[in-house]
DNA sequence: GCGTAACCCTACGCACGAGTAGGTATGCTC
DNA sequence: GAGCATACCTACTCGTGCGTAGGGTTACGC
């Protein structure tokens, strides 16, 4: 019965892309504990027991969906903001790549992270990434403070830091429940708040994109 | 045998009470799924079939708990930040109160508050309660608008209160996570963040309370 | 063309934990 | 001091879903 095998069989590699896209799309939908291993394989269109021979356990196919999704989104940013540039500019590309990576990963990325959090075994994966997120932060600030002959402890930097990516991870929550927002218009109100603050904002002052 | 009775009797009210914090304790160092209603019991000195007579499934618990802390934070928030002052007056008395409540309730409420947003039935609940600060924050910045003459889209108006919320938010956790950090401290680093902006610390702008 | 390795399946075992049945004891009311 | 409501327990049932045993089939090297 050689004529129709249904469906092919296909090398490894491709399988376990596929496998992982079924498993951000279902974990994503469901949250980690509510998704079932059993849904994962039928949605990738296999049988469990392949998922389980390719990335293991469910704790360990949960990390690698962490880790893809989260490599791809530090590639990303990474790629955009040049370390040489003014730290106004280095900012402003770095949020466009940041949403502009949402954007494009919207149920995908969000829902991971909010259930990342939650879960004991992965918020410390979770923590390392943010962390690497707001010492790039904080080397920036710092850089453009030194600039100035300035300076500041390194704990106010450290804060500083994370209170702003913690409101662009608030932003990018919202821009995922958001799917006619743009991401761009986003990235700049963003921009805004960070860079200006409530303050200026309230007076009139606000900045723009420029180039 | 009515010697000892090794564990007193207690009225409904307070067993309630003994429950709902054994729960928080619980639901926050395992999380919602891997928290057990026997241990959960078990912490509040008391056998499991009490649990379910008073506070129902375990997702009613959870629910109890949520509305417990979440009522406890509001109230403590809107006792703080009288209607009628400037903005920045309001917003710094907010974040003070906030700030303060979050360091005395430690890991009841971040883990409770990180707990929430993963698990699909509690998300709404706690987009509710987002919510209702968003529209606080948005109100008290149009508000100060107004006053000055000025007046921004509504979509603006709300995508900056989200931001300056979800920044607070990352700092109460990153306060929960620091024991040794100071509440006070950090509602003042959360001001200057979100009054001033970054732009305006680098240049060496700084906000301090006044009072 | 034949061995072997890689791909893939249909079942099942088994633990864990939510929720309950059914019963006991204590205090309060009249 | 009888009756009743309330506080409280031990010991179960039963679904759900992770992880696996054991076996089949296709392709590729030689």
């Amino acid at each position: 019965m050689s004529t129709v095998p249904a469906f092919k069989r296909l090398p490894r590699a491709v399988r376990e892309q596929q496998m992982l896209d079924a498993a951000v799309k279902v974990f994503s939908r469901r949250g980690f504990h509510a998704a079932s291993m059993d849904e994962i394989a039928e949605d990738a269109g296999i049988s469990k027991p392949m998922v389980y021979a390719y990335l293991g356990t469910k704790e360990e196919l949960f990390v690698a969906c962490l880790h893809r999704e989260g490599t791809r989104m530090m590639q990303a940013i990474a790629g955009a903001a040049a370390p040489d540039l003014p730290a106004d500019v280095r900012l402003w590309r770095g949020l466009r790549a940041f949403f502009g990576f949402v954007g494009a990963h919207r149920d995908g990325w969000a829902v991971l992270y909010r259930q990342a959090r939650g879960e004991q075994p992965f918020a410390g994966e979770l923590a390392t990434m943010r962390t690497r997120l707001v010492e790039v932060v904080a080397g920036m600030l710092d850089h453009a403070l030194r600039a100035e002959g300035r300076e500041i402890t390194a704990i106010d930097l450290e804060v500083v830091a994370y209170a702003l990516v913690g409101a662009t991870e608030s932003l990018a929550d919202w821009l995922a429940d958001h799917p006619e927002a743009d991401p761009e218009k986003t990235a700049t109100r963003m921009m805004n708040v960070a860079w200006l603050g409530a303050g200026q904002l309230l007076h009139g002052v606000t900045w723009r994109p420029q180039e």
